[in-house]
DNA sequence: GTGCGATGAATTATCGATAATATTCGACGC
DNA sequence: GCGTCGAATATTATCGATAATTCATCGCAC
């Protein structure tokens, strides 16, 4: 919740990483207009970094302003959610073949990701199980070599969106983690094992289940 | 010029859209500061509306800016343009799988792209061949029905400018532009005939083009 | 009842000034 | 000569107030 409702006085960087939250979990959902001033009275700052944090939202494309008519968030529906993973499934895969051959360190570091992943899904902690989960395919896309490849992961969000669908799968009656664990189990194998077109596979496996989360809407 | 320097005061759009071209044509080049005083000034505007317009650029990824430190233009070097340039490959290959298949429409507006950019050979007028190029491939991506897919391709136009690619190519002894417009006009061909694959064939034939002019650093 | 223009409340856009921070550059000690 | 400290300067960040514009509402003629 920290993240959601901060204390004290904000600087432009930190209402604008606030508002990209909200918008992506759901708090403002799509078309929400969002007033400068009350903004302004919540941060507990005046309307000018308000505007620049929303001008900033508006180049990534995130919300929309009209002029004296105000700033609305866009809407991503979950037909977008599934043609933006279809983008994610292209990077990761080809990420896996740049990858190669893996590096002791990555293979290391992913291990310690799936290790903490593994003991967020017997704690019972989606939220510490999300975090690493992501942090494991964004250490992938790095592992690629290709910038832009990490620059678009990043610019798209997914350290949050994916929260999203990642916590539709974990509530979801006869899924849950447990299944996306072991998929990753899977993959991280095929990783340490060297088996680039395996790992592959696997990597489908995954974005298919995710796919299949996002077939039944909420 | 009159995008360049325009006369009297200027709304925050209009000085965000003049910022932009400054950017992508050059005037401003990369590692450009932009002090937002002097903008002002030049604008004939106070500060506010010059920090908002720079936040829209840095969310659209044109600028960066660091607290205190000031904005300065994003350059992208050559290793970066070939990521970027692999990432673009693969969302307009598999951008043409999702087209089709091809509608009329589509053909339509393809064919007359293509009929635009041999005039402007013709007529060795690059930058218009290179707007109509660049539209081409947009309007493919576009035709894919994947937001994702026009949204990043978007963003990377931005980061990695078509524009400056392009130009070099243009300028590049034995190469030049008409090569690539034989390749287009194969690509657009493929298309008329519903040829998926030898269409994408065609696009991986223009990517290695593009790459093999970034092998040579200017 | 209906259309229409005036009016005021709400909101965005901009301004001018001030605070906070970085950078430059010169004095000083060694 | 060389590095270091510290004002002076330049620049960014934020503020509080005002102007500009939209939008909803109300009165009023018909």
């Amino acid at each position: 919740m920290s993240v959601l409702a901060p204390k004290g006085k904000c600087t432009r960087r930190r209402i604008r990483d606030v508002l990209v939250a909200r918008i992506l979990d759901g708090t403002y959902p799509a078309g929400t207009r969002l007033k400068e001033l009350t903004l302004a009275r919540e941060f507990d700052v005046s309307q000018a970094p308000i505007r620049e944090a929303l001008r900033e939202l508006e180049g990534s494309g995130l919300v929309t302003s009209e002029r004296y008519r105000g700033t609305r968030v866009r809407g991503a529906d979950y037909r977008e959610l599934r043609g933006s993973y279809e983008l994610r499934l292209m990077m990761e895969e080809r990420a896996l073949e740049l990858a190669a051959p893996f590096s002791t360190a990555l293979i290391e570091e992913l291990a310690a990701h799936m290790r903490a992943m593994t003991s967020a899904v017997e704690a019972d902690e989606p939220e510490r199980y999300i975090d690493e989960a992501l942090a494991f395919h964004r250490r992938l896309v790095q592992a690629s070599g290709n910038h832009s490849f990490l620059t678009v992961w990043d610019f798209m969000y997914w350290n949050v969106r994916g929260r999203i669908v990642l916590r539709r799968i974990a509530g979801q009656e006869g899924r849950g983690l447990k299944p996306l664990l072991d998929l990753h189990r899977a993959l991280n194998a095929r990783i340490r094992a060297g088996d680039v077109p395996g790992a592959a596979d696997k990597v489908r496996a995954i974005f298919r289940r995710i796919a299949d989360a996002l077939e039944e809407p909420a």
